[in-house]
DNA sequence: TTGTAATTGAGAATCAATCTCAATAGAGGA
DNA sequence: TCCTCTATTGAGATTGATTCTCAATTACAA
């Protein structure tokens, strides 16, 4: 199915859909964790699939630009991807203790933000929305002494 | 007055307060746009400050940590800061045609995203928003053409 | 003033991401 | 099927923001 969407995406941008392409595509959809360029990479390299770091990161904005994968966690140093189809769009509580990640979704957020955007006539395509803090758990231990990622 | 409050966080966590820390805090304050670590460097070292690479981005944690710098922009490839005490936390639309910023408050929003993490249990302390698409001028204009930064 | 731990600066190091360019492979037409 | 025209690929070099290193310096308390 997202072989549909993708294949469908690169036709309509005069693209093609090689085999480098869609073994990345095969790759994100192999499971619902969080990954990062270079994860992905090692990943399919570790399985003898045959592609190159350059095409990793060349077919990533391509899976963003038709909406199979979003970015997560900005605040880290490098990209985090995660791919969209089969869950949609969510957004991310991120516990700067543990580093846990809890997915969020809510129809009145997303409702609210629309309307947001139509206030100042701006036509939203995607967001990003992360909220930092702690979890249950980190909060219940109590965040006494220092973190390991100061300034996160 | 935001030396105050640097001062107070820093002695809170047995740091000194050094006349490059100084010097980094008041260029940050010197006026509200938005900026990245290096331009700051830059526009130091024009002023003829005596400051170092390393300490300004030695000291941009300290700044977010005691909140008087929040990040944005972090789909860039590198980071982006604005000081936020005078004006308190906001939201960015961007613009993925011309890349203009703009901010955005909304209380009700703000109201919600808290509820939504009490539900959760989470204990929120920051979060960050950023919202894509096309502004009011470029919509209007039309958004043919390939885009400059695909993938954005 | 002295002791001492924190801090600084200059440049080296890191490392994700991008670029280069010759070789290769789709896709449509003959 | 073969041919041609582009788009694409891979390997390695390059870029560039950020972090690290470590000797010299500085702030602060006694």
């Amino acid at each position: 199915m997202e072989d549909k969407i993708f294949r469908e995406f690169l036709e309509k941008k005069g693209l093609k859909f090689t085999k480098e392409r869609a073994a990345v595509l095969k790759e994100v959809f192999s499971n619902h964790n969080h990954f990062d360029p270079d994860d992905l990479y090692v990943k399919m390299k570790g399985q003898g699939m045959k592609v190159s770091k350059a095409s990793v990161y060349r077919t990533l904005p391509l899976l963003l630009e038709c909406g199979l994968v979003e970015q997560v966690e900005r605040f880290d140093k490098h990209a985090h991807y995660e791919h969209t189809f089969g869950h949609g769009h969510h957004d991310h509580l991120i516990c700067i203790k543990c580093g846990k990640v809890i997915p969020l979704f809510s129809e009145k957020l997303e409702k609210l933000q629309e309307s947001l955007c139509k206030q100042e006539k701006f036509r939203c395509l995607t967001h990003i929305l992360e909220i930092k803090g702690y979890c249950s758990k980190c909060e219940e231990k109590g965040q006494g002494g220092k973190q390991k990622r100061p300034g996160v």
